[in-house]
DNA sequence: TAAAATATAGTTTATATTAGCAAGTAACGG
DNA sequence: CCGTTACTTGCTAATATAAACTATATTTTA
């Protein structure tokens, strides 16, 4: 027997949290999200954030980045697009390059699975830690620290 | 002025980490690998495991997959490839589709940046969930637990 | 509108993974 | 060979995130 729709609830903690997402090109750490919603909400706790940030990207609305490092970022944006990843500073930016649905169909012929959607991302080196301008880049992986 | 590069060796440890994950055409977690190496090798670490999983990643030698779960899993074959993450029952299957690697030009342009390689993960429903014939599959994210 | 059901908040505890450190071991120059 | 250097191990502590639990708030039902 099957469970009932989860009917989530726009609270006022879970839409302050939005805003400060969306009100960013940047795509922040949870922790920074925090700082920022306790400027307006102070009594709001670290463990909301985070759960907040799930149901919001179960709800589709923003996206989850885990890429590259040992934590994850956020982006406002929920619109499929790609991201290239800086392997020197981590840093992560939006690709404004059309996003390939048509894979989608190929792969679930070919496993024979559905797909919903995909994602994809681009690692390398960024403009700022090509010309050397960056002041937080991460020594290689070849590199001793 | 410059580090030297890093010279890895290829310690009895990390050598049988990597037969080991060399050994199945699963996408294992460090957990497994590590009771997997235990029989032959009992003294070892967790950190020892998680250690050279990571030194093997730099390597080039293996690939780490961080989608969906909360935990990593890993891929004895370093080839490009792309994957398949099952949202239902959290399978990570291999797709065999040729990798476009023509992409990285076009985002190096577009961005100015330097793109070594790129990944592409397609999310859905495995053939066994559609079907139900998945024994662990987990609630959908619109079921309640 | 009162009672029941359900979702959420805040807090505490657990988990997966990383980082730091002292001791061991392999590579290298003399 | 012997000492010096650099990489690695096992251990312990730290970190980011999730899970569990209780109390509170919101929605639904009667």
């Amino acid at each position: 027997m099957d469970k009932l729709p989860q009917l989530y609830r726009m609270t006022k903690q879970r839409k302050i949290i939005l805003d400060v997402l969306r009100g960013t090109k940047e795509h922040p750490t949870a922790d920074w999200i925090y700082e920022q919603v306790r400027q307006t909400m102070p009594r709001i706790s670290l463990g909301t954030v985070y759960r907040n940030l799930r149901v919001l990207k179960e709800m589709q609305d923003i996206q989850e980045l885990n890429y590259g490092s040992t934590y994850s970022l956020y982006d406002g944006n929920a619109e499929p697009h790609y991201h290239f990843v800086c392997q020197d500073c981590a840093a992560v930016l939006d690709i404004d390059l059309p996003v390939y649905t048509s894979y989608d169909q190929q792969v679930a012929e070919l496993l024979g699975s559905q797909v919903d959607f995909h994602r994809m991302e681009f690692y390398g080196s960024c403009p700022d830690c090509i010309s050397g301008k960056s002041t937080n880049s991460k020594p290689k992986m070849w590199e001793q620290l």
